[in-house]
DNA sequence: TTAATATATATCAAAATGATATATTGACCG
DNA sequence: CGGTCAATATATCATTTTGATATATATTAA
């Protein structure tokens, strides 16, 4: 077996605020959370499926006009494993940094590509970044109501995480740039 | 499709300094690289015997004593896709982590919940730093050699970003102390 | 000597990715 | 009014990865 479906607690949350269908979720989870968590269709739908045999959410068909839709609703049974979960002593962040593995093995290539491959994520960094100060300004005003204060938190690591990550930027393109961008010296 | 196979470039940035073996590949995938990217048996096998049909890796096998094992080597083929990578302008950047999932959903329990995730999270951080500062002041001391450089910015990158995740994490705490720690203030 | 740990390869179910297929709805434009 | 494009909505699939387990030998420690 691999690890328990982690999807599982991301439409858990999610379905504690609010009824939502299978869309929604996803639209949902390519918002903030994208910043740590990534999901695809091909995890959503059949998890949907597999939590609702096992009663932890349960589904009703609406139809606006003709169209239809599943919308999911979270059960006693599934607030209770969120909340479980959430009091589990371990949490695995597992991280898989393209970028860091380049630049470990950038030795190889001329300086030039480290260095170029350095300019790239500072420039993405610096997008995102502006993209969580928003978060961030929006979420201050109503930081003390329900859930607010823990999505203000969550976007402050964000933004404190990549702050860090502009100021190495800077630090490593620096080193590079004195030591020369040859591999020979 | 999924998206193409990124072990492949773990294996072969590892196979460009010296011959190994599928199981020294996870060791050394185990120790520093592990701070950025993972890998499992049941990728490495499989990705080792489909990069060798496809002329990247040969293989020999060598009988020390009894015990047999197989010893991978790069080959041009291999050098050259390997420096494509590096060369390549996008670098999937996937982060899960689960502390943060936990930070974000966690307002659907009390406030005593997020704060003892955020210690247990504080914990680890403060280990993985001090192992990253024992590599860093190896690396320190042979920076001018080959790819050392390379290594030692990305030790640096960790130290960096884990010691803003201390400095969140005490911020955090402060915030969650002075509101209250039940969800009802 | 015997037990435990390290070395070494391999396989497998379960989970996740990323792409694609299919179909409807709503909005904008000429 | 018709046409087209983007958004909504569900579903499936090959490929990749995880995490666990199986198997067997070699080395170290008690």
């Amino acid at each position: 077996m691999a690890k328990d479906r982690k999807i599982d607690m991301v439409i858990l949350g999610l379905l504690s605020h609010e009824d939502l269908t299978g869309y929604d979720i996803k639209k949902r989870i390519d918002g903030v959370i994208s910043f740590f968590w990534k999901g695809s269709f091909g995890s959503i739908y059949p998890a949907l499926n597999d939590m609702e045999k096992n009663g932890l959410i349960e589904s009703r068909t609406e139809s606006r006009g003709a169209r239809e839709k599943i919308l999911y609703h979270i059960t006693d049974k599934g607030n209770e494993s969120l909340k479980e979960w959430l009091k589990e002593e371990q949490a695995n962040n597992d991280l898989k940094y393209e970028t860091l593995l380049k630049l470990y093995f950038g030795g190889v290539e001329e300086r030039e590509v480290t260095l170029h491959n350095i300019e790239l994520f500072e420039e993405e960094t610096r997008r995102s970044l502006s993209v969580l100060r928003i978060y961030r300004d929006n979420l201050e005003k109503v930081l003390y109501d329900g859930d607010h204060l823990n999505y203000y938190l969550t976007v402050t690591f964000g933004i404190e995480t990549y702050e860090a990550y502009l100021k190495w930027c800077t630090k490593a393109k620096n080193i590079l740039r004195e030591r020369g961008v040859h591999p020979e010296n």
